[in-house]
DNA sequence: AACACGGGGGT
DNA sequence: ACCCCAGTGTT
């Protein structure tokens, strides 16, 4: 049996096996670090399928730095809308901007350089510097974590500093010194297709000579992850406030999720509360103080799960008195009830606007 | 080192 | 119910 520790071998198996099993993806064959850039970051947690076509909605508005640079934050974030983790496209969007004014539009060369954009961090900077540049840097993601235990039989936990030191430390030491771009996203798509999380299909894995998970039947053992801590409760009360045919947003501020997208003025509440309860509550005073000539009605309630906090939002349609004054002037935006689809609004809020 | 940050899919 | 996913920034 071949020893893991043969570093040639394992590269050269993983690239013999790339170029018969590589997938076919948008981003595939280009050396253009821009689009690689959004490939990656699009990426991030997400299924290829789920991003495969906002990556090629998100080339064709912005095909290159300078056009992202000089976009609206606004109209980034639309772009991004249901995506998820939009400080991605935040970041994207302060990022080339940096590009611009530190690296005079050209996108930067060097590891260090790419590193130091917002939002890049060690993964995206190796995957870009080796894809587009060919740098021996490893870039590794959760695919390599998995592989890269399985394959060595490392049992640290992968979601500590410890174990991502001990596994980026190995998957350096087994790069393809003159093909780590290939390397890396050959890497990628065993972990994708073959060393899956579940029910890998290890008959067809070109380790399987060499992997100690394998030989000692650890494979599903592996990789080791500590649990994540329960998820947080929130309970958002929404207005669908209309005055004649206007309706009312706002913008999210703060550290909060969804910052910068648009939503419904709403109330939050710490525990589950009726519309009695609701009155009583200072928001909703705050929002509808002075008294005024207006009807709601509760019209839907969603439970809305997220990866660390589940929502529980009440929807309540308020129809206010034409004869009353308008509602602007307290950071609330008044837009005609036409234009509601023209904002980036979080996946929770669009879908109640889809059963308006 | 711990936590915050979306959303979708699989078992 | 629980896990997973081409991670990064802040505290």
């Amino acid at each position: 049996m071949k020893n893991p520790d043969n570093n040639l071998s394992i590269s050269t198996l993983l690239l013999r096996w790339y170029d018969v099993h590589k997938r076919d993806l948008p981003w595939r064959g280009t050396h253009d670090p821009y689009a690689i850039w959004i490939s990656e970051i699009i990426l991030q947690q997400t299924r290829i399928q789920q991003g495969w076509d906002y990556f090629v909605r998100f080339m064709r508005r912005f095909p290159d730095v300078v056009s992202l640079a000089q976009a609206h934050e606004d109209d980034v974030l639309k772009l991004w809308q249901g995506l998820g983790y939009y400080s991605r496209a935040r970041n994207l969007h302060a990022a080339a901007q940096q590009v611009v004014d530190r690296f005079g539009g050209q996108f930067p060369r060097t590891y260090s350089d790419i590193l130091s954009l917002k939002g890049i961090g060690e993964y995206t900077a190796a995957a870009i510097a080796s894809i587009a540049y060919n740098e021996p840097y490893a870039a590794v993601d959760g695919n390599v974590f998995r592989v890269l235990s399985r394959l060595f039989d490392i049992d640290t936990p992968i979601n500590t500093p410890v174990g991502k030191k001990q596994i980026t430390a190995v998957a350096q030491s087994i790069l393809h010194p003159r093909f780590p771009g290939l390397h890396n996203q050959a890497m990628m798509d065993l972990g994708a297709m073959v060393c899956t999380p579940a029910q890998p299909e290890c008959v067809e894995c070109p380790f399987q000579e060499i992997c100690l998970a394998l030989a000692r039947n650890k494979v599903a053992d592996l990789p080791v992850k500590n649990r994540l801590k329960t998820v947080r409760n929130r309970y958002f009360h929404y207005f669908h406030i209309r005055y004649g045919d206007k309706v009312y947003i706002r913008k999210r501020i703060g550290r909060d999720i969804w910052k910068n997208l648009y939503e419904f003025p709403l109330v939050e509440t710490d525990a589950p509360a009726d519309f009695a309860a609701l009155q009583d509550s200072d928001g909703f005073k705050q929002l509808f103080s002075p008294v005024m000539q207006m009807t709601i009605r509760h019209t839907m309630h969603l439970k809305h799960v997220l990866s660390h906090q589940v929502i529980y939002a009440d929807f309540y349609q308020v129809d206010i008195d034409p004869a009353e004054q308008s509602l602007q002037g307290r950071g609330l935006i008044e837009i005609p009830g036409y234009r509601l689809g023209e904002y980036a609004v979080s996946r929770l809020v669009h879908k109640y606007i889809e059963t308006i």
